[in-house]
DNA sequence: TCAATAGTTCAAGTATTGTTGAATTATTAT
DNA sequence: ATAATAATTCAACAATACTTGAACTATTGA
């Protein structure tokens, strides 16, 4: 599970594409190694248990973030691997290969 | 226009996570600043005018890619800095601000 | 064992999104 | 002027996605 295809980052991407699950997806990459519970979540995000079960399920099936169980919780955490895939797709083979302006903001982003 | 909202990131996310928009996107990004007409993306991605246009619509409300009138052609772009920027949100703030075991790989993906 | 907690699944309704073809506007060429 | 080209907009339909509340499974603690 490498390169992102193209259904792969479609479907990630539809996944970060709902304020919902992408406030949930980001307090889970501020959250890093440690991760967060369901209940933790519908807290922080104040969403109903279900609508935020449907959201980790669409977060989960697109690979960004994996759950573990831990007792009768579960902890989620975010799939840094993937995203980082993600972030790649969308900018390979820029401007044609030859050199160009832009400078990837992303390369600070993260650690 | 620098840093991108919640809300703009959605906008973002949703216009990428569509198969035909997402390769009207990376067309664009290969062809970088000399960019494409839209019957020049309408042969390569073997659509239809008014649907591609639908999609064109979606990603420059985005800000992700523009257009400029040169004749009874369009000239659309992508438009990188905003790209760079989205990146950039995905992964702020990761891991608590403790240094983590990530690598970003996009950071390589650009120039 | 029984009740409480953590989380998920399901069904129903509503809302949003994508596709198609026809009509419209603007530009270029004859 | 007229016809052809480039692109967009619009309306109608089909398909998908989101929310809600109720029912279900599994685990912990009294």
């Amino acid at each position: 599970m490498n390169q992102t295809s193209e259904s792969q980052a479609v479907e990630a991407l539809a996944a970060l594409a709902q304020a919902q699950r992408l406030r949930a997806f980001r307090a889970l990459v501020v959250a890093g190694a440690e991760g967060l519970t369901p209940s933790a979540l519908a807290a922080l995000l104040q969403l109903a248990p279900s609508a935020l079960s449907f959201h980790l399920k669409a977060l989960s099936h697109a690979g960004l973030v994996s759950a573990q169980a831990s007792g009768r919780n579960l902890i989620y955490r975010a799939e840094f691997a993937r995203m980082n895939n993600l972030l790649t797709y969308l900018t390979q083979d820029c401007c044609q290969g030859q050199s160009c302006a832009v400078v990837p903001e992303a390369a600070k982003a993260c650690c």
